[in-house]
RNA sequence: CGGGGUAUAGCGCAGCUUGGUAGCGCGCUUCGUUCGGGACGAAGAGGUCGCAGGUUCAAAUCCUGUUACCCCGACCA
């Protein structure tokens, strides 16, 4: 046995000749075979093992004839499926092999780590300053809802009540009431609202609070879907209907402009049916996105309660005529749901690509030949003038090959890597490569932060551009249900129809062809004429379906 | 909730059919040579095979249960 082990091994490093391996794997076969019989299990296991480990070479052979750059970079690129061959086993591989998230022992919950979580803070702080700037203020209620609280509204109780968790026991008793862990803060922040509304001098009351919810969801993704999720919830009060229904609007402005300006994602704000709406409001306006894949993903709501809420916690005020008025609300959100939005817009086969504007890291220096002199410190040097001047830069002074380093750079989705060199160094200049289109450009140390600022708003702009692009050529229209049902089949995205509006329609829409309605988008209402493309009654809306995550 | 799949070293996997307490690649550690697109050599460290029970002299391997993850569908937003 050892003779052979010996005999392969010389052999298959010799030379490239597959036809000697093949039969030498015929041969190990037989021997294999019959020596199985009176040779102990253990040795005989270890000649199996021999048998693989023998393929394994076999192909590495074939790989250093291929050319070793182009094999290894295929075995490399086998760690992440690429988009066309499975997209949902490509969107796990990114995020893990980003090190955006890991899976935590408690079902559908992830754990974020700092690079993903490195997003969520961006995006938080660009977010909070909108909403400061539209005159809301941050507070923080509690994350348990006691179950008398829970049960007010009906319709959202109805909503939510599948997937609430609940507490039952404290310090090892059972609680007198059991307590729902929020699977959203309406019912809490409504019952403190009753309390502060008084008058219509308190009003409007606009509050907005960053925090996590529980929803007990049977299929879960990261980022998509999970258990547990970080959002920010707004609660809003007025004094009548209009200013309510401003406040609506004005959210989901505030969110179409933030996603388009910062995320670079191109959305259409519209509002839900009356079936797709948030359980509890009179109506929800929705941004909604598309995916590279052809799916549709909601990326943040908007909610008018109405008075729903007013009355089921009673949150009344004196009006200024000294009446006594139920108060109008808002309430809407968007959470981490948005970081799987931006992977599954911009991402190609290479990994991620962040938007500038939310990259934890916008730019990495990658020193080059850095053993050489002066090529370490002159990189330091300019991650430095490069931070002071705002832009988040990192360099890489790890001992990983230069190769390595762009491959990870691309991976992460950082904007701009900037390589610094022997040939470099001598020319006072260093090579910075954009994310978004790989393309090289040689920039002079002078004005370097300046050039670095353009370009990362070139990236951005790009990025929208290219995003657009791709979603309007997703956005099919349906003149009659042979053409919707053959527009959902092959994948076309949104499929825009003009549509009756009602439930029992949308039910048997999604029950032939899995298709959702989306959004009757804001801007497109008044031109619709025709018949509705499922039913054939007086179209009363222009609606987007969709595949939806 | 229904159907299918997976679980063995940090990661990707082989071993299971026919039980005899594990092996490969990458990664990791040390030393040396390298460094402009995923370097090379040498020497090392690391797992009781998801979890619980059962069968057996003996279980990664067979049986039962259970949990988690992935895919498809339903449900939900």
């Amino acid at each position: 046995m050892r003779a052979l082990h010996c005999k392969t091994h010389s052999t298959s490093s010799e030379g490239n000749n597959f036809d000697v391996a093949a039969t030498l794997l015929q041969e190990m076969r037989q021997y294999f075979c019959l020596q199985i019989k009176v040779v102990p299990r253990s040795f005989a296991l270890r000649a199996k093992d021999f048998f693989y480990s023998y393929l394994l070479l076999d192909e590495m052979m074939c790989r250093r004839i291929e050319g070793n750059h182009m094999a290894k970079k295929k075995e490399f690129v086998e760690h992440i499926t690429s988009q066309q061959e499975d997209f949902s086993r490509w969107y796990t591989d990114v995020i893990m092999n980003a090190d955006m998230v890991d899976y935590s022992e408690i079902k559908g919950c992830m754990v974020i780590k700092p690079y993903g979580y490195g997003i969520w803070e961006l995006i938080q702080k660009e977010l909070d300053r909108r909403f400061k700037e539209t005159g809301h203020k941050n507070a923080y209620f509690p994350m348990l809802i006691p179950e008398s609280l829970l049960m007010k509204e009906a319709e959202h109780v109805e909503g939510f009540a599948p997937e609430v968790a609940w507490v039952t026991q404290g310090g090892g008793e059972p609680l007198q009431e059991r307590l729902a862990i929020r699977p959203t803060s309406e019912t809490i922040i409504c019952s403190m609202y009753s309390k502060w509304v008084q008058s219509y001098r308190d009003l409007p009351l606009l509050l907005n609070q960053w925090c996590s919810v529980l929803r007990w969801e049977k299929t879960t993704r990261p980022f998509l879907r999970t258990s547990e999720f970080l959002w920010q919830e707004g609660h809003t009060v007025h004094e009548t209907q209009e200013e309510a229904e401003e406040e609506t609007m004005r959210m989901i402005h505030v969110y179409k402009e933030f996603a388009e300006n910062v995320l670079a994602i191109p959305v259409i704000a519209g509002q839900k049916s009356e079936k797709e709406k948030f359980a509890g409001a009179d109506h929800t306006y929705t941004m909604e996105a598309m995916m590279l894949d052809g799916r549709a993903l909601q990326m943040g709501t908007s909610h008018n309660l109405g008075q729903n809420f007013a009355k089921g916690f009673d949150i009344q005020y004196l009006s200024r005529e000294g009446k006594r008025e139920y108060a109008w609300q808002t309430s809407w959100g968007v959470s981490t749901r948005m970081i799987g939005g931006i992977i599954m817009v911009h991402g190609d086969d290479r990994g991620l690509k962040l938007p500038p504007k939310v990259a934890p890291i916008q730019c990495m220096v990658i020193p080059v030949a850095a053993h050489k002199p002066g090529i370490t410190q002159k990189a330091r040097d300019l991650k430095d003038l490069l931070s002071a001047a705002g832009i988040r830069t990192e360099i890489d002074e790890r001992e990983q090959s230069v190769g390595w380093k762009f491959n990870e750079c691309e991976l992460r989705g950082i904007p701009v890597r900037i390589e610094i060199g022997p040939k470099d160094l001598e020319q006072q200049q260093v090579v910075a490569v954009r994310r978004d289109t790989l393309e090289k450009k040689v920039l002079s140390w002078d004005a370097l932060p300046e050039a670095i600022e353009k370009l990362l708003k070139d990236i951005h702009q790009n990025m929208f551009n290219m995003a657009k692009e791709y979603r309007d050529k997703k956005i099919y229209y349906a003149r009659n249900f042979e053409e919707f049902k053959q527009g959902i089949e092959e994948g076309k995205g949104f499929v825009k129809a003009p549509w009756c509006g009602e439930t029992d329609c949308e039910l048997e829409i999604k029950a032939e062809t899995g298709a959702t309605t989306r959004c009757m988008p804001l801007d497109e209402h008044d031109t619709i004429k025709g018949v509705c493309v499922h039913c054939g009654k007086p179209a009363k809306k222009i609606m987007y379906f969709g595949k939806s995550y």
